[in-house]
DNA sequence: CATGAATGAGCCTTCATTCAT
DNA sequence: TATGAATGAAGGCTCATTCAT
């Protein structure tokens, strides 16, 4: 019963952050939302951005996570097929997490706890990327400084994209595909035509 | 001298933005470093988020302008060229601006006035880019819908990158070429040696 | 005790209200002369015009509301008996509300809101004493604009003489009668020799 | 020209206070309705209550002054019709002060300065009246006290039914005859028909 | 006399957090 | 666990007044 309440707090507080931003929620709005009396937030959150915090942090977790297990180790893949679906994969988790697209992209990390929080996301993403990529040679002779810059560009490309069409364009699953295509183009760019390089199961 | 002020206040925002966060500064800090009077703030701008606005849109309307001034027309060039010109010229505009950079991505735009300033940003910046794929015809068989999603994801890819370089690992200006090989590989990908493709003047 | 608060703070603030003005009295001293913090105030009123104008119509209704019950169905009376008593009721309840009396006289309705309500209460009582004028046939040949400037005449009469009598003068409730004897004079004037119009018990 | 700026600053201020009221005129609505530069504004009053002041003296100087003239020497009249003649010029007063009339009653006297204008401005008026009552013995056996009372219920009356007749109904000149004959007609109240009671010319 | 940029004290209101019940 | 009334620090903005030119 307790998680019940615990899961209310951060459905209504997702809601709230979502449409009208972290700092104009209040922390007497969530609970209005939530159905709980005021003081009961603090028996389940330390503060408004411990709540965000966790929020925010389970769900990158999760985008994370996912990602770590997409090129199931029991194939064998080449490097182009393993960027496909980890691309593809990554646009299915933000779009299942859309609200925190959303919210990192709009409200930022203003405070340095927070913004902690997001330089961590990222960096667990680039060392997964820059794995990979070892892993499947795909940038025979960069160093690795290159490799880092290399998966930051990518992790950008991905989320603004996911971004504008997720959140400003309204895509739905079924759009998922062809996002992926585009982006994993650009991987080859004009060399070949797009939409040939074999998708996937 | 007003204007003296004016740049004042300017200046010791921009600082206070970045070092501190928007939401964690107060105007107080802002005269205070500036060394006028609370009111004079407001002989120059109407509200805080004014201020930050003002500064933002200025920052980014010059990111656009020496974007959109980049492929001289005078020249003959390929796609390929025109490209890495523009993801140069990206990287040294921001940084150049690299307070708003940092600004934008770490916090946000968490009014919807200041909302829209990025999505008008982003939305003239996918514009040129769209312009330039189709007059060189980069992506010759790809739909408006396609350009659109390769353009924000171009934006990402950059955005991401300078961030990283500029802001977290603290390059300078002489490794700017180093970065744009990067990105401009992607545009090719593994398929030829990064590096070896034909850098430019 | 939450009851408690309410009064607390409606007895701080008419008291400095009446002492040094709506203008000049801060939230900050009603508090600190209610004994309750800052925020407190905000959980019984809206905002500080919000508290004036629920103490100025409390005391106003209540005012009409005696007027309204003063000739007492069951008994048959003469007009001017009438008057007489309407006259004495409205002092007697100036006496009582006489803070109010004060504060509508010494600092105004300023914002447009506490204009209505003034506006209402003195349409109200014209209302009231048209009404009683009518039944009473007390101006039988005057006509309905005739009645109304009467009405206000009697209003401005009662008002004033009350605010010079009771705030100027500091007269107490043993004086009333004497008041109520020169007003009810002006209805007969020179006339008839003014205490000998058979007043009342 | 000194003088020019000094009379537009006043016709100015009046219509704003009237217009928002006194505390929502800033001084430099005034000015910028004057034409002249802030700073110009304290050349000539000592600040933004001097100037209320000033003005409101100024109005009820004229009014007091004008009462003062009313029963000409000259003329033998009596009491009736010198109580006509004073009521009838104070609603033209009024009338023509009606500026005056609708910022006392609306927006009061807030500080303790102003006040004390108020209260002089009420106390002459008082005392021109209870010298008339008595030279024309119109009430012979009142003491001091109820003449006094008398006085300012009389004040109260005019200004009341002034206020509501050329500032809530926007009565013009031509009522003034009207709205005298209502008033002297609470002198003799109903015993005699109104209007019959020989106006003058 | 005139200007208008600069001043800075002042104040209402908000809202995250606490705590007695 | 749950409540919700109470807290009080915090801060953006206003505006009457001044003063160097």
């Amino acid at each position: 019963m307790g998680d019940d309440k615990r899961e209310s707090i951060i459905a209504s507080a997702l809601e709230l952050f979502r449409n009208i931003g972290y700092h104009n929620t209040k922390v007497s709005d969530i609970v209005k939302a939530a159905g709980i009396a005021q003081g009961t937030f603090y028996l389940y959150f330390k503060s408004k951005e411990d709540l965000f915090r966790q929020v925010v942090e389970a769900c990158m977790d999760e985008i994370v996570g996912a990602l770590d297990r997409t090129p199931s180790g029991s194939e064998e893949l080449d490097g182009e097929t393993v960027m496909y679906r980890m691309i593809r994969q990554s646009l299915l988790e933000y779009y299942k997490n859309r609200n925190v697209l959303y919210l990192i992209n709009r409200h930022g990390a203003d405070s340095p706890e927070l913004s902690e929080v997001c330089k961590a996301y990222y960096g667990k993403l680039a060392q997964l990327i820059i794995r990979t990529l070892k892993h499947y040679c795909v940038f025979p002779g960069y160093t690795e400084e290159q490799l880092e810059i290399e998966a930051y560009a990518k992790i950008g490309m991905v989320e603004k994209a996911a971004y504008h069409c997720f959140i400003d364009k309204g895509y739905g699953l079924e759009q998922v595909e062809l996002v992926t295509e585009v982006l994993v183009g650009i991987d080859c760019g004009p060399c070949k035509p797009p939409g040939a390089d074999g998708g996937l199961s």
